[in-house]
DNA sequence: GCCCATAGTATCGGAAATGATACCATCATG
DNA sequence: CATGATGGTATCATTTCCGATACTATGGGC
């Protein structure tokens, strides 16, 4: 999280995609955000669905969440405190984001790495003509 | 990249939500791929795309790339050296996620940090009834 | 007076990610 | 025989991330 911003998205074509993800990187985000799809939040309620994050990482990622816009932070003035946690519209606007890697992480519980093979377009490597090699990292 | 990789991704219902992110996490993964969604690239082809990478981490997030199944690297015996990179089925499979995430960079160009007003879900706290505060954060 | 709950902070340290730089092999060309 | 092109490695230093742990404030209940 936090690597250092880009001033702008439109640097280069694959610029966006790259500015995006920063945004919702970091380990815990996706997470958060998934969660707050559900609606309003409070501090532990998160916590208790993030078993492995520590206090101090849950509120590190909620601040950067709220700091670019994504959430909102409802401090209500009692004893002991409570703190609720919402999402704007524009945390809204990643919807589609999260439901995709949602729908991705849905679809391919295993790690399955099938190499499958080249499909290749048919303008590339006319085929067998040299003799390509796999590659032979591992 | 390279966190500690979730061995399953179905352990609780956010949980593909983070597995699949940390797949395509580190921080050029996300352009790599959305390049390769153009065709088979050379090593320098995608490197002149990406004018701010080492050839050092190019090669490692390549690498990690085709290890998660995603991209296939064909050598061709040749010299100087010819290696091209190109998406298996698998890295297809993500282009619904790169393109979300390119829609939204392209529709927020500017980081507007709208801190707009809380939407409540009816059910929760049912308005002006506790006195909330907004973060103080910043 | 002590403990509990909530929502944090503060500090430290290790691990991981990334950048900088230098080096390498091979063949073709001049 | 030096140089260039390509696709790398190797090594080191730095930056960033993130976990573990301890500490804090407040008011209520026992």
């Amino acid at each position: 999280m936090a690597r250092i911003r880009h001033k702008s998205l439109n640097c280069s074509p694959g610029c966006a995609v790259e500015a995006t993800l920063q945004l919702i990187d970091g380990k815990w985000k996706g997470v958060i955000l998934y969660h707050l799809f559900e609606g309003t939040l409070r501090f532990n309620a998160i916590r208790k669905r993030l078993p492995n994050i520590t206090q101090r990482m849950l509120t590190a990622q909620l601040r950067e969440l709220e700091h670019d816009g994504f959430v909102l932070r409802t401090v209500y003035p009692e004893v002991p405190p409570k703190v609720e946690y919402s999402l704007t519209v524009r945390g809204r606007s990643l919807e589609p984001i999260i439901m995709a890697l949602k729908k991705w992480g849905d679809e391919n519980t295993e790690f399955r790495h099938d190499r499958d093979i080249r499909i290749d377009q048919d303008e590339v490597c006319p085929a067998a003509q040299s003799p390509a090699i796999k590659s032979t990292t591992e």
